[in-house]
DNA sequence: TTCGCTATTGGACGCACGCGCAATAGAGCT
DNA sequence: AGCTCTATTGCGCGTGCGTCCAATAGCGAA
């Protein structure tokens, strides 16, 4: 393989070992696939991270951060708080995210055994938290929400799309996705006193 | 190791590599070990399962099938429908079910690829919704909750448990264990009109 | 064009895995 | 006591893993 610059070929690796992982499974990928995905020899892997746990991580970083900023672009698209919720909500319905959750799952599994796992997850998991009570104590300020402590609904909430998403995404078909959709909107809706449908309105093209 | 009767070996085997599972997680269970936690040769193990991932299999149906009944029985001391809610709570809430819950997590994560696994998992996840739902319905029919969508209600409820689980175990402190009781308790009681604190009162010694 | 730096190669090393098998040993029956 | 059945042993096989390293090759500077 010819010579690269060196943070291309970094990337290269990340996006390669994403590539398997997202078909295999994060702690079922090796060096090698990820090699073979590339196209080149197993041992550059090694120049670039000192360990496969290192690689890993970095994967499921750059995929759990890369949800989060698309998530982050559209609730900026919304004026209102409703709105940027409603686009929140929005981002985790979307089917297309299936794939990043399966990442989540594996690593809330992997996190007991991996060091660098449980920090990253447990760091991305209340910047998710943090985001939504953001728009929360905003919404609350900007007199849109009821007068709510926005710590305890944001990890309410986003408790509950956890558990939703895993019961869709690990046994599909024993809940309906909109069915799921309606329970996690209709509960914050009622938390922050919003009426319900609110937020599928908010979200809905007018 | 002296002979023993094939049943109980069988037994025993399963019990020990729960045991190792349960500090090394599902998939990083290896014959050699439950073999030493046994203090045999792992040559047995094969006597007894035809490949390793039958065992796994055993352990974790016998893990979640052990959960679901102790939480029967504990159910079955209440008197009331309130009583048996409280204490499908509690005993939701009990540290000691947290290694546990690890097993969920792996199975959730080793569900896409492994059918087994997803099979074992899909129908042990819609029996503890079963369990849910139907002291939703009887407490319902008994006047002692609001009328209420029980299988959706069900649903939530259970999402939100194993949502704020999931934090709990894989994040150690990121959220508060009283406080994740706390907030799954109060939002059923308001889904099905109880008082706050209703459920708590009912599973509190008297 | 030559030289130095380093990206890249490709295979070797040691380890751990699941699995299978011939040998061994212990319990129950005659 | 001897026999039979099978639980149990302990090791070997093939495979795949992460890691490491000496050799090679390509780019930019001199």
């Amino acid at each position: 393989m010819t010579r690269m610059d060196p943070d291309t070929r970094r990337q290269m690796i990340v996006d390669a070992a994403r590539a398997v992982a997202s078909r295999e499974g994060l702690s079922a990928t090796t060096v090698r696939d990820v090699a073979e995905e590339m196209g080149t020899s197993s041992g550059l892997i090694h120049h670039y991270f000192t360990s496969m746990d290192q690689l890993l991580a970095e994967v499921f970083s750059q995929v759990a951060e890369a949800d989060l900023n698309a998530t982050r672009e559209g609730m900026d698209l919304a004026t209102s708080q409703t709105g940027r919720l409603a686009a929140y909500f929005a981002a985790w319905a979307d089917p297309n995210n299936d794939g990043t959750f399966q990442f989540w799952l594996d690593a809330w599994s992997e996190a007991v055994r991996n060091e660098t796992v449980r920090k990253r997850s447990r760091a991305l998991n209340i910047e998710w938290q943090g985001l939504l009570s953001e728009v929360i104590r905003s919404g609350i300020a900007a007199g849109e929400f009821n007068e709510v402590d926005a710590d305890a609904v944001a990890w309410k909430a986003l408790s509950l799309l956890d558990g939703l998403s895993l019961q869709v995404v690990a046994h599909p078909t024993v809940i309906e996705r909109g069915k799921a959709a309606e329970l996690a909107t209709n509960s914050i809706e009622r938390d922050l006193g919003l009426e319900l449908g609110a937020l599928r309105a908010a979200s809905a093209p007018s």
